[in-house]
DNA sequence: TTGTATGCGTTATCAT
DNA sequence: ATGATAACGCATACAA
């Protein structure tokens, strides 16, 4: 491979110079400028990032690091980080399918020295310590944490706010019994969402039935299960909360076996607003999570206030809204008809429309 | 920031001997061996890559480059090499949102120094040369390459098999006119596909009205509006072969707004089996496209004989299959029964089942 | 304006 | 078995 040594024997000048030229250093004459450029180029040159790294101490490239998850939620925080870190002109080192913050955590430390920052997210249990030790050594910023960690930025969702929405609406369409379908336990978003769920109902006066509180764990299977054990039982209940969109498909398919109508019967909402949703029938009222831009504002994050903002680096989240999407499930006249045919006009997907590839 | 010197001071050797500790290399005495590891634990160190990667020109990291493409085929890709990537113990460094070769390389060459390998698809215009040279440095693995290129080894979609056995299907089905929305022009996987449509007709003794192959570009819309364009036809087809999975959504959702019954009047068939096809109604059949055994596999084949297989290197890409997968909107009786409710069995999606995260 | 020399944190090649 | 020390490719303080 071609060095900056090459460059500066072809041009005839020391690699300090080569050196000034590539890093647009004034203190150099027009000529040898000019010279030096001839001479990389014609020996296509490319200076060696690991080289640089060392000197500089910093790699113009961040870290992600993200648990073993699958589904759009993933590609979507990645994909927003992607836009993000490129916009920066950043490159980006990831490393997925961690199954919990011991695995994490050391592929992290195999980042060093190849990072400038990292975004992560935390897997459900917390060792914020080791994290807090991490963030010494690298700016970290974490998605959706449990709580506020130390030193470290966060970015999270509007879970609460988020099902609070969706369930108010539902008891605003008239809904008195209403269930829920949480996620697993200890689950960050499942316990924020069945929070919503359940103050949502206190605050219009009804008290959340604990019969009708069944325990999913985010699968679609398991909102297929949880069908009967809602129904099996003595209230029965005019609205479903799904704690996410898997679920409430789950849910969905269930219903349809049963022969219980959707909304006629039963009032279906779910929360993360995944590509399917409004493909389903009937068109699925749910939740928008935002995963994309959830990952382009860690980065965000990341960059802004390297030094600044010193109180700012309590942990206090950046919290991204999750608003309701009115579709037919819930029972209301959604704005996003889409029965089989396609009538109203509704945002573009990206999701669908590739453009380039298949 | 510890370094290597601080562990061997603390250790009271040298900083060979650290070297050699952390390396298992055997010729360290036990005891040694033990107070380098107590001292390097205690100081949290952990080496730095940039410098390591310096000395031993090794990064134990591959690069992606992907071009400016959405959707799930996208992060499938991604996921896959992450995957096998893992599985090797290598980092991945991404960087994607390239809109044409240019910038693709450029990437490429600002990755010098950080990458044992290079994973590429390759933007539509096959800058080849380019890509020849790049590869001189690093070994290469194209996905889904216009042609071989010599020196890269590739990865690819079986696309014309794909389309071909999806034809047949529908002209074993009884149809004699069929129509087929194409992608775009100079798209390699369009062309293939296309091509796939013509010789199987060809093949059963049809001829291909060229008034009912309609140019799309691989987004719902276009789709949506091929609808018009066939049906307004002379001949009026009694299948349609779609190019892609999102074209037959907005083809799907088109017939229904006109009237058009699925697979009754019209029977569609789609390509890429996305998540969503089978939440349709009708349920879709379409081709499956392994995205994410796309990525894998091109990991693989990078880490697979780096100096072996040298005649092996022209090219010739390894071509994975694509099955048809018979849903509801051909008109057969698909396996894969979902309509609204759930009744068959199927295979597991990961895409809805996060199990972890909503 | 340009060149020399040092250091970045490792690994590897010598010695010892 | 261990320790100096020379690369690795680059940026930069200091000299010229």
């Amino acid at each position: 491979m071609t060095t900056i040594h090459d460059v500066a024997r072809a041009a005839r000048v020391s690699i300090a110079t080569v050196s000034r030229v590539l890093n647009d250093n004034p203190r150099v004459s027009e000529r040898t400028r000019r010279r030096v450029w001839a001479a990389a180029d014609r020996l296509d040159y490319t200076p060696n990032s690991a080289a640089r790294a060392l000197t500089t101490r910093r790699t113009r490239t961040l870290g992600v690091l993200l648990p073993d998850l699958y589904g759009e939620f993933f590609s979507e925080v990645i994909r927003g980080v992607d836009r993000a870190a490129r916009e920066a002109d950043l490159q980006v080192l990831i490393s997925s399918s961690h199954a919990n913050t011991e695995e994490a955590l050391s592929a992290a430390r195999a980042m060093r020295g190849r990072i400038d920052g990292l975004i992560m997210m935390a897997p459900d249990s917390g060792s914020a310590e080791a994290l807090r030790r991490l963030a010494r050594g690298t700016p970290v910023v974490v998605i959706n944490p449990r709580k506020g960690i130390e030193g470290c930025r966060a970015v999270s969702i509007a879970n609460f706010e988020g099902s609070y929405g969706a369930v108010k609406h539902l008891i605003e369409l008239g809904h008195t019994s209403l269930a829920t379908v949480s996620g697993p336990r200890r689950n960050v978003d499942a316990e924020e969402r069945l929070r919503g769920f359940r103050r949502a109902l206190r605050d219009q006066g009804l008290e959340p039935a604990e019969a009708l509180i069944v325990r999913g764990d985010f699968t679609e299977s398991s909102g297929h299960r949880a069908a009967t054990e809602i129904l099996g039982n003595g209230r029965r209940p005019t609205a479903v909360f799904a704690a996410n969109d898997s679920m409430a498909i789950g849910l969905l398919s269930a219903l349809g076996d049963l022969g219980v109508r959707v909304p006629g019967d039963l009032a279906v909402v779910g929360f993360d607003d995944i590509a399917i949703a409004r493909y389903l029938t009937p068109p699925l009222t749910t939740v928008r999570v935002d995963a994309s831009e959830l990952g382009a504002r860690a980065v965000r994050r990341l960059l802004e206030g390297e030094e600044f903002d010193k109180d700012d680096k309590t942990g206090r989240p950046e919290v991204l809204p999750a608003p309701l999407v009115v579709r037919r499930s819930c029972g209301a006249t959604g704005n996003g008809r889409v029965a089989g045919g396609r009538k109203a006009p509704r945002r573009p997907r990206k999701s669908t429309q590739s453009g380039r590839q298949p």
